[in-house]
DNA sequence: GCGGTGTATGCATAAATATACCTACCATGA
DNA sequence: TCATGGTAGGTATATTTATGCATACACCGC
């Protein structure tokens, strides 16, 4: 029952834009699913659905979506680096990463896949990452991004 | 001004969860930027930034994050079909659809790219784009999914 | 300088969304 | 059978988010 209207909903997002948790009541009740906002709701959060602004025709709406990869890259790196990076320093263009022996590589993949724009490239030894940021402006930029991603647990 | 605030905005949501455009305000407040909720959810729309529910520790919460791919994958196939699609046709488990001359390929890796599941492969030529459904009982669920498409933008 | 046009943003409020609380409905085991 | 615990979901409401309207400011052409 739960099952199969959950089902019903990500067919509904994935298949035409649904701007609003009242919208989709209504498709689902033209299915035979009688149901409230408030289950719309939950469901929602439950499936991960995410609430995203679009262009449509002229106007700015907003539409319920699939969850993405990108969700748990942010995630993914967050993770990486508030547990694993112990110190950031930069030079130039560059950011130096200290890790535990062993970790640098995972700490590395991480920040390629958050996909940076301000980030050219990103190596990982054993026990240190070498992020190369695209102009020495940027430098500082990037690594208060890192030192903010590092303390965010702890602070 | 508002540049500099939006780029905040994204290092803010990039670097640690961020629940509430409340919450949002306050960090800015913090930065020196003095701004309400109103403007943070008009920053919001304009940046794309999707509000999407995370585990974290125990419950389930909100977070902001950057937009990704997979949203612009589901719009993009909305488009190709609602624009491109002339019919729909099902035969076992096989989905035919015609389009305008040259635009087959076009809409066949609109389809791929979703990466629907029942869906095995598509291929497409000059004016048909041939979906194969990975069983002949889901055939009419996608090909249903289809003319959902195609009809969303005339309904 | 002055009216006109466009953009940014606050304020107040409407609209949308989440949730505390309550009830109903199992399933299980004593 | 009854008590207990767990899940689903509605109702009412709190919370959060979007937006109509008004203002302020900058930039223009006259």
């Amino acid at each position: 029952m739960k099952e199969d209207r959950q089902r019903a909903v990500l067919t509904l997002v994935a298949t035409r834009p649904v701007h609003s948790q009242e919208e989709l009541v209504a498709l689902l009740q033209r299915q035979g699913f009688d149901v409230t906002q408030a289950t719309v709701s939950r469901d929602i959060k439950e499936l991960g659905l995410a609430k995203v602004p679009i262009r449509e025709n002229g106007g700015d709406i907003f539409k319920y979506v699939v969850p993405s990869a990108a969700v748990n890259y942010v995630s993914r790196l967050h993770r990486a680096v508030a547990e694993l990076v112990s110190s950031v320093e930069g030079s130039v263009n560059m950011i130096v990463l200290r890790t535990p022996p062993g970790s640098a590589m995972l700490v590395a993949s991480a920040i390629d896949e958050a996909g940076w724009p301000e980030v050219l490239g990103t190596m990982g030894g054993d026990d240190t990452v070498l992020t190369v940021v695209r102009s020495p402006e940027e430098m500082p930029v990037i690594k208060q991004r890192f030192l903010d991603l590092k303390g965010s647990t702890a602070a």
